[in-house]
DNA sequence: TAGATTGTTAATCGATTAACAATC
DNA sequence: TAGATTGTTAATCGATTAACAATC
């Protein structure tokens, strides 16, 4: 397998084509050229060839590509050709939220456990899964050989849990605390920083504003009765 | 206010120096330099000095910046100095999750009203905001004023649910549907796809081990009793 | 003043796009 | 075979980094 050195934006793009891919599919679509794909998804057509180029040649001249094949191989790319477990380290609004979500399971991702500190959290069930306290977090980590853990805690703690969960055997971390987790190299970590979402969000919509003409002086959106 | 064309890579930044910014300003450090920071933040001096300054001149040469006043400048930037209402479509496990995360608030974002069509939700209250039917979020957003929507609602809606807020006067998309909305041009849309954060996730955990020697075969985290 | 550090220009690096020969 | 479309190389574009004169 190639793969050393993929670019983030390429990696950032491969879930994206994954999606239109399953869409074409469910519509019974059986071949699609880069053009057409590039059309669709409005992005251009030798970026579609050039990213997927980076893993193997999937298609064939003349022809295209035909999406069953390319999507199980990108399927097989991300890792979602298998299943895994992940656990849910905190369950508050967004870890229960997390659980609840079943496309996950489409995708391959089986919740297994779900952590909390909170006496009055652990023995809930979310989608058949148990609260359990968090000191048990490791040995169940251990047991099940789980590599990933979606940290949804504070922010305080997020550090300090994560070396605690890394030293377990957990290899990923999808960090929900809005805090920069410093781990060792070989630990991989993908962010999702909700507030900096948001806040891009409204300097889009301030930006917008500005150029759209007159500064719209005046109401915010907020009662202020 | 200059403003045009700053580019994405800028402006998802932007958060991240506000979020340091913060924890110095909590720290009560008064000074920071552009080298301090980037080694604290792990990226280039130089990197910082260009992204403030196609905002303005922040700093002065031979002191550095003074903490608080850039992280209100960012702040500004960013339209974090005011108020502004958000409303929730979709008061599912992820809504609420959002409803209840109290951090937003901290920004600057106030969450005005929830939106739900499902009768067993409307009528709940979330951290004081009731969760009103889905046929009243039109009246209420032209009565407030209300630019930005979170969308927390199943895939098949959101198209058609979006277009409908943009006529309602919905002028910033905060979507969680993992769907590509096409909305007007003016309309500004900021996506958080949690599938496709997990796949990038699942994809570096894939290939960070393939690196590091042996193929691990074996134990995926699931329990196959 | 001397030292430090910015603001800004120039150099480098990497990612995207265009072009086209290979080939189905 | 002729037409279509890939895989891949070359050209362009943009973002990052380095360098340094300006200046506090």
């Amino acid at each position: 397998m190639n793969d050393k050195g993929i670019s983030a934006a390429v990696i950032k793009r491969l879930p994206r084509y994954y999606r239109y891919l399953n869409e074409l599919l469910e519509k019974g679509v059986v071949r699609i050229s880069s053009k057409e794909l590039s059309q669709r998804m409005n992005v251009t057509a030798s970026q579609i060839r050039q990213d997927l180029n980076h893993f193997g040649g999937f298609g064939q001249q003349g022809y295209g590509y035909n999406v069953e094949f390319l999507y199980t191989e990108i399927g097989r790319i991300l890792g979602l050709d298998r299943k895994t477990g992940v656990v849910i380290i905190g369950a508050g609004n967004l870890g229960q939220a997390l659980a609840n979500y079943t496309d996950f399971g489409r995708s391959g991702f089986i919740i297994c456990g779900i952590f909390d500190v909170d006496p009055q959290k652990i023995g809930r069930e979310i989608r058949g899964v148990k609260v359990r306290p968090m000191q048990d977090a490791c040995a169940f980590i251990k047991e099940h050989g789980v590599k990933i853990a979606a940290l949804t805690i504070p922010r305080e703690n997020a550090a300090r849990v994560a070396a605690e969960l890394a030293a377990c055997g957990v290899k990923a971390f999808w960090n929900f605390a809005p805090t920069d987790l410093h781990l060792p190299p070989e630990i991989v970590l993908e962010n999702v920083h909700l507030s900096e979402s948001l806040m891009r969000l409204s300097y889009k919509l301030k930006s917008a504003s500005e150029h759209s003409g007159r500064m719209d002086e005046g109401d915010d959106g907020i009662e202020t009765e």
